[in-house]
DNA sequence: CATCGATGTTGAG
DNA sequence: TCAACCTCGATGG
């Protein structure tokens, strides 16, 4: 799955072009029957992000949770109001292409609406005119066709979402929302965020699991995956294995103030820029690839950016771990 | 065209 | 600790 910044752009989203109507959900899959049931044509009145959940609240006390685990995405498509607050372009959200990037929402150009060429799975239609209602630029019908397993459908008059994949997609009550958001570590977007780095440094400290594991621990801090874990620790020049009370409470406060910093971006530019520190051609062609835009992450056995040692591949909790063993001690 | 692996979590054992 | 979830781009034949 998308870490956290691409639950947040998706969370804006659904603020801009759901939040306040009427909409219309489905579940053209059938597993979703029951839920779509309790809240079709109700209106929206909440759209939010904490870490990697999206919680969409609707009139009559109703939630709906959704997580999108390791292959959920979202698919928009119709009349797309792009919120100013993100980039540009509309589509598919939370998966990533080949390039690593949230096609719908890169900014590079390629995906944008004025662009020609956009890849395949890029649903981009916007309707143009009174003349065109009905219609989609790109000569598809409204309401969009359901392509494969859609698990839930959200429509307003003008605009579609599609989710595919989730782990979690659930109507609940505001108690089980409230049960969901306590399990939560802080989210540097989500309330105060003094409060949330106290929170975390003080969680994180007093616990002998390996930072690596803390970093990844939804409990502890909110949002981060696997790849801004491996990012964050080679940032902090920290070695994974390093028990949370053994690191310096003052380098677990840079951790938190650096995974505000990368989230931001993230959440700005719908890429993964962990490198953002480069300029000029290192930063061209650190964007080249998917494979050349991190310090560590996907780089086992390549030498590290910054000293040449061999990036070092292991396995923790069943994830892939990269890290140099010389910059990170 | 078949198979693999992935930015994740849950729950069984 | 590991399988299941159930999607799709990348990879190899």
């Amino acid at each position: 799955m998308p870490e956290g910044h691409s639950v947040h752009r998706i969370a804006r989203q659904f603020e801009r072009n759901f939040v306040g109507r009427a909409i219309s959900v489905s579940s053209p899959q059938g597993r979703f029957a029951d839920g779509a049931a309790l809240i079709d044509g109700s209106t929206m009145t909440r759209a939010m992000a904490v870490g990697k959940q999206m919680f969409l609240e609707f009139e009559g006390d109703r939630w709906l949770r959704v997580h999108l685990g390791l292959y959920g995405a979202w698919d928009f498509s119709g009349d797309i109001l792009i919120d100013p607050t993100i980039a540009s372009a509309n589509g598919r959200m939370g998966q990533t292409n080949q390039r690593g990037t949230d096609p719908i929402y890169d900014d590079a150009g390629e995906n944008s609406l004025t662009s020609i060429g956009a890849p395949r799975k890029t649903r981009v239609h916007v309707r143009m005119s009174e003349q065109t209602k009905g219609l989609s630029d790109d000569g598809s019908e409204w309401p969009p066709p359901v392509v494969g397993q859609v698990r839930a459908r959200m429509m307003t008059d003008t605009t579609c979402a599609d989710l595919r994949g989730p782990t979690a997609c659930a109507v609940e009550t505001p108690e089980q929302i409230d049960a969901v958001l306590a399990r939560l570590g802080p989210d540097p977007l989500v309330g105060d965020e003094a409060e949330g780095e106290a929170r975390f440094v003080a969680s994180a400290h007093r616990r002998s699991v390996a930072i690596g594991q803390l970093l990844m621990d939804q409990s502890v801090v909110s949002g981060i995956g696997n790849v801004y874990r491996a990012e964050m620790l080679f940032r902090a020049g920290t070695n994974p294995h390093t028990p949370g009370k053994n690191v310096p409470t003052d380098v677990l406060r840079r951790m938190w103030r650096d995974w505000s910093h990368l989230l931001r971006i993230g959440v700005d530019t719908g890429q993964m820029m962990t490198m953002d520190g480069l300029t000029g051609e290192a930063w061209r062609s650190a964007m080249a690839s998917r494979d050349d835009r991190h310090w560590v992450y996907h780089r086992a056995g390549l030498p590290c950016r910054v000293c040449g040692t061999e990036i070092v591949l292991e396995e923790m909790q069943a994830r892939k771990l990269y890290w140099c063993p010389t910059c990170q001690t």
